[in-house]
DNA sequence: GATGAATGAGGATTCATTCAT
DNA sequence: AATGAATGAATCCTCATTCAT
């Protein structure tokens, strides 16, 4: 008999009650995979933090990787259009500069905090399980971030061998972040993640851009 | 046994021959380590690459943890050494910029390009495993950091509480480098890893540095 | 636990000892799937009939599937090794009637009475899982059997087209007669694989073989 | 019930859709137990095999085992029938010879190809999960059979031990036609249950049987 | 009657580890 | 120091079965 949380009790729909089982494995298994990877993770793990049975998982979805991959596409589908909006927006308004992207991304990285990690956790393995959505995702990111920023203002100040860099750089700097979260409060009993610690990596990461790609009076970001 | 064989005279000492096999096992498991974390590793993985079976690992190394720690003490004990050198020689040579950091630590990591990645997959898993080892390296390097900013010119321009941010975003975008690396391979069929790759990078990082914490004439790091 | 059939306790070599284990391992498993086939058969069953623990026999076959085929593969192996030898024999000395090849068969299959069951299930199953090991082998003697009865006496008695169908039928009075020993001995209780009822089985097929094949005087086989 | 619909006027009856559910689900599991055994056969093989969820199979049969019985019961009770008929027939007219029987034996089998490989497994397995209708069945024929080799004119070229076996072997002249079929298509391409390779192995069964039972002027059985 | 969800039992296989040789 | 054999504990997954809808 386990003792886990249960749905709120109440006839919903069978098809209904599905789909929310199906969610709520989602979510468990996002934490799960965040936070020990794909191998560290168990779905005798995924299944006791839902409060089922292991067998039952397969009710839902056909595999370990099946769930991996929706995990996987559930959290970085959105990310993708977001993303894509908002190079599209700043596309049409140049003078909106690169430190609102840099916002945009923040906000929608900080309502998944566990998104990152996962991705790092494909990075660093080579994304060899997932390389194919990794291929959608993240050449899309740092082709359009490049010839972005070939395009603006920063190519007047680096060479364009180092855009590249540059990019992958800011990419590091956001995903990062979050990255280093748990084995920051691990270590130091601060939390990142809060909104407000959220908040002042924003407004830091938006000043060191402006600092790093504006040409104007460069150097006074603030 | 098959048959007792005698060491041949003119080979190596048992002795050094033990302790090149415990070194054979370190290189190998560091790879495998590296690249697919410490739960998606087995020690069959390791054995094979080394040429043994897998009890044999048990001759050098009392178990798979104990090998994990030997392979981050390995890497990790050089590279705090040469850290605390480079911060020591920074602080008794204030002319040196902190760009000179950036490049010690670059050629350090370069040597050893999995260590980072062996740091990513702690670091993503909160370092349980060995927080100890990590309190040891990592708080060290931080506090120094920090202090160190806090005492030179950033603190003009930086609010004392972005620095510590500042400090993991400059953290996060030497050892994130590593850890596209593979994943950027994989995509877009570039190595990041070779030397003109961590040279052209190494140089950005010092002008990003020197961008960010130079009051005087920023933007002049080219 | 276990209580089971130990290795006569010696100090047999390491090596000596893991082929008589391998061995041990092909008698149970050749036992458990003649008698209820490779579905009906789990691992397990085989471990305990060895006095092992299931993943220990993995140090000797790699899967279940590998054993199977090396159950089969010492099965068939000899048999086809004698068959062919016999039918050779036949073919050098043509007085031998065709009874001789019937004894020839009867005898080797009482060897190993499983193997014909084991067969049997191949055959009932489309031999799908070996169809290879069986292609070797059953084709083989169909032809080889074909062509000497298309050259031999039975040729004149017999229709063409009807001689592959005598060569199945006795093909499936021998195999046959070993399959339903089981039922028979559950049904009736009396064992048709002991040594006198395998004598007057050999004795009776030789006599139907001689029967049907020969034009001389038909019917004095007594 | 989503909503309570009547049956449609002019669809089948509930009580007939029902039947003919189950014998959609009895045919599927006919030919699959024949091909795989019961052990090889799932209930989801079944059920995709009719179009239906597995647990919809528990509307018509209480248990896997259940489905096996009423699979082996509907195809060997009709057999048991036309069986003893046969026999009976022969039995009150006695110039019928033993070549009738053999035909009307396969004329019965051909209908449905699917039994005797249903059971020839059985038969491997000892009929263990089915013995007491096995007992019911195959007792009654073999030892109707062996009276009738007792009493008829075959008494008088074989030998009284060798009447049973003499029996086996026709049985297995008859079952394992059916058997290797699977196996003998796979291998040569021939299908042996076109009605014409059916009606050669009648022909050919007939005219065996006559030549090793009949004592008049042995060999013209045709 | 049909089905989605849940599950106990089990099944093949892997893994870290031990031990005798 | 190296290894073949053995194994307890897990891991992923399947299967027969139940139950509520």
């Amino acid at each position: 008999m386990p003792t886990a949380v249960t749905t709120p009790a109440g006839s919903v729909s069978p098809r209904r009650k599905g789909e929310l089982t199906a969610e709520r494995i989602l979510d468990a298994a996002e934490g799960l995979f965040a936070a020990t990877g794909y191998a560290g993770t168990t779905l005798r793990d995924v299944a006791d933090a839902v409060g089922l049975r292991t067998p039952s998982l397969y009710n839902h979805f056909a595999s370990k990787d099946a769930l991996y991959a929706a995990v996987l596409k559930r959290g970085i589908g959105p990310l993708l259009d977001t993303l894509s909006q908002a190079v599209e927006d700043i596309a049409r308004s140049p003078e909106l500069g690169p430190g609102r992207l840099a916002e945009k991304l923040m906000a929608q990285l900080a309502e998944r905090p566990k998104l990152p990690q996962l991705i790092q956790h494909e990075a660093l393995t080579g994304g060899g399980r997932l390389s194919p959505m990794l291929r959608e995702w993240i050449i899309p990111v740092f082709t359009s971030a490049d010839r972005r920023a070939a395009a603006g203002p920063a190519a007047s100040r680096w060479k364009s061998e180092q855009l590249p860099l540059l990019v992958i750089a800011m990419y590091n700097i956001i995903v990062g972040y979050f990255t280093i979260a748990p084995l920051y409060k691990e270590l130091n009993g601060v939390d990142l993640l809060t909104s407000e610690a959220l908040a002042t990596q924003t407004r830091l990461f938006s000043e060191v851009v402006e600092t790093l790609f504006d040409t104007s009076a460069a150097g006074n970001g603030g």
